[in-house]
DNA sequence: CGGTACTGTGACAATCCCGTAACGCCCCGG
DNA sequence: CCGGGGCGTTACGGGATTGTCACAGTACCG
């Protein structure tokens, strides 16, 4: 299921947020500020953020802008909550690069429902399309991987592995980055054991001979080439 | 390598607390009260506090919530240690600002593994924007470099000694603030390494015509041009 | 036009990093 | 209860990378 992104300083809304999100399937993770969001987007590459409008330190709209500018945030959809209700605010927030916006109050219901509306807009199969990479195929749906036509056999970590690489190719991600998105965000397991599985991955493509894929970098980590 | 302060009363725990921060490369530092760690985060900055629960004099839970008000601690992250179990207790804990929490008993394995996952967690990963000059190419994100297109090969170092060229160009730079800003600030390294590093980075370049970019300043340092 | 301080260059040993294989553990199904 | 598959950890070895040095080359001074 996505996985959202909720900047936000005050505990009340954010717990609040996060147990409909969570109980709706969503994997949530939460930032306090702009910095904090920084460094969770490189870490988890979330599918969608939800951007408090008030925020200690940088605001939640020059954030958005900022991201919209860096490119950062190229394919992941943002939605600003707040309470300025305005429509000189809303155009703004829109503006600033923004795909939604919900003034607040606004109840649990209602949010879920905007989230699940960006993400069907955004990416209209979310997260269960099938992807394809120079005849490696990958679908979520039936767990299955095929090379050229070719049946490709592998175990649940490796096809984790696989998925979260082909749904961000051509990105180096560290071994911590690949714990986090692809083991989980609270499991304590040795950095080196993602050799391991990339070896495994890499064994299991070998027979069609899409093992080159998975590249590796050294000094930085693994990447999942497109050329 | 990190270093850590732990704030615990009872010799038995601290000591084999300690061993295992040690054995996994952490330089250690301890407190007995919560007095203690005030001093000791003043005198000596840590990159992480574990924190007892049960302290004499200021609890543990109650110096946390200080720690996060006061800001001293805004960015050093705090993992409760505790036996007390309660999902409950867990809460608080977490909303005292603790960035983690292991309920006693626990393995010294654990407790590192967690100490880790906490540091690379909180330790910024940088990914920025592509940087492009005259045809040279480099995206952090990627981790690839390029000139006119063709593929520039390169090790770790030269990549992130022209990251830091192309992201701050015209600049000149001598070899102290090279070293500190591409090999990190307490290192020692000879000075005249900089200059192997340059050559090697020129050579990397030259395939593709660009390694006049990475200019000498007699007596000064180096300078990546702008024109 | 020397001389001198500074930089370029190639070689080398130490170190680091990664690929690989092997091991033990846990969970499940038979 | 046993067997097997999946998983995480560890040890080892080889190759890439790195820091250092010695020497060659070069700019700048008087």
């Amino acid at each position: 299921m996505a996985s959202i992104l909720l900047v936000e300083d005050e505990t009340a809304i954010r717990e609040m947020v996060a147990m409909a999100l969570e109980r709706a399937g969503y994997r949530v993770r939460h930032a306090e500020s702009a910095e904090d969001a920084d460094a969770a987007i490189r870490l988890s590459q979330p599918d969608l953020i939800l951007l408090d409008w008030m925020l200690p330190g940088e605001s939640g709209i020059d954030f958005a802008r900022r991201l919209k500018r860096e490119r950062v945030t190229r394919e992941i959809p943002v939605i600003l909550l707040t309470a300025r209700g305005e429509e000189a605010d809303r155009i703004r927030g829109l503006d600033a690069g923004a795909d939604d916006y919900v003034p607040k109050p606004f109840s649990p219901r209602e949010l879920v429902a905007r989230v699940k509306a960006v993400l069907r807009r955004v990416q209209p199969t979310a997260g269960e399309a099938p992807v394809e990479m120079r005849g490696l195929m990958l679908d979520p749906v039936s767990h299955r991987v095929s090379g050229d036509g070719r049946k490709v056999e592998m175990g649940p970590t490796e096809f984790r592995l696989l998925h979260f690489f082909m749904t961000h190719p051509d990105r180096v991600f560290n071994r911590a980055q690949l714990l986090d998105n692809v083991w989980g965000a609270n499991v304590y397991v040795e950095e080196r054991t993602v050799d391991v599985h990339v070896r495994r991955l890499r064994k299991a493509l070998a027979p069609t001979g899409h093992d080159d894929l998975l590249q590796t970098v050294r000094g930085a980590g693994y990447r999942f080439s497109i050329d």
